[in-house]
This record gives structure tokens, sequence and C-alpha cells, in this order.
DNA sequence: GCCAACGTTGGC
DNA sequence: GCCAACGTTGGC
């Protein structure tokens, strides 16, 4: 069991999108980062725990946290012609990008803004925290994860 | 297989 | 809209 953070635009997708259909899977579709990729593919399992992030918007930060419900399989986008996320070198076959299926589990209220993250000396190491970083998928250690869950948020049950 | 140029991400 | 960081591309 091991823990995540996983950064999505909310204009494509924001936690009341998932808070909406609290029973659904959802595809995380659209990752074409090896480094994101590989850890979908070889690192998580159903019933890790993940931090919801908003990014690219007017106040990034953890917004809810999501489940993963299904192991990593082929991302379905890649052999869509229609799709941005196409890539014309996957084939069924041999499928290039992977991603797992994540389910809605609550969000944090209220939500934690990465400046608020930033005055934690506890969290310090957390990469989403780092200059530049551009990593939409990072490993969260169970200690920052307790922390956060402790000391930065009240949880909303769905 | 080096590495410069280019493209993308994402906080600010 | 700026720009730092860094992944990717492609000429050699």
């Amino acid at each position: 069991m091991r823990y995540w953070l996983m950064k999505s635009e909310p204009s494509e997708c924001d936690i009341d999108d998932m808070a909406s259909y609290p029973d659904k899977p959802l595809e995380w579709f659209g990752v074409r980062n090896y480094q994101a990729r590989n850890f979908m593919k070889n690192d998580m399992n159903v019933g890790d725990l993940v931090f919801f992030w908003h990014s690219s918007c007017e106040k990034p930060g953890i917004y809810g946290i999501v489940e993963i419900i299904h192991k990593a399989h082929p991302d379905s986008t890649q052999f869509d012609s229609n799709s941005k996320y196409y890539d014309a070198k996957a084939t069924i076959s041999h499928p290039i990008w992977w991603c797992v299926d994540v389910k809605f589990v609550t969000k944090t209220i209220p939500f934690i803004s990465i400046q608020q993250l930033r005055q934690h000396e506890e969290l310090v190491n957390m990469q989403v925290l780092k200059k530049g970083n551009r990593l939409s998928i990072t490993p969260i250690t169970p200690e920052e994860w307790g922390y956060i869950i402790n000391n930065l948020c009240l949880i909303k049950k769905k």
C-alpha cells in the first residue's frame, strides 16, 4: 500500500467532477511522460491512495483523495486517432502508454494550497513543491501523508 | 551516443 | 504572459 499525488487540470477534470460520480471508475488517461507512466505501470496497486491536485489554475493545491481501483492497463486514447493523446507508434499488441483507474474517496476541506504546504518543514521534500517540478505523478511518503491528513485538513466523507 | 534546439509544464 | 526546468527530438 503506497501513497501518491496526481495532478489534474481542473478545466479537464476537477474534484467536483469526481465527487459528482463517486462510484464511477475514471481512467487516468493522457499521461505521456515515461516516469509518470512507470509509476502507474510498475508501482501502483489497488488500494493505494492518491492526493488529487489541481494544477495550471488560479489556486494550485490538494483538493481531495482518490483511490486506485484497477491496476495499470493500456491507455485507450493512444489508439484513438481523434484524440489529442493519439500515438501513431502504439499498437494493440505493443501499447506504449498505460494508466490506472481511480475512484473518488473524499474532498479535503478546505483545500490545501501550495503556499500552505510550503510552510511546513515536514513537507519540504515533497516533489510537487520542488522548483521546476513538472512530473504529474509523484510518490508521497507515509509520513507526509499522515502529516497532511492529521494537520492540514478535515476529511469530508462522500 | 552526444548535445543543441525545441517544446511543454505549471507556478508565479 | 514570463520563464525555469527538464523531457524529447534529430542532426551529426
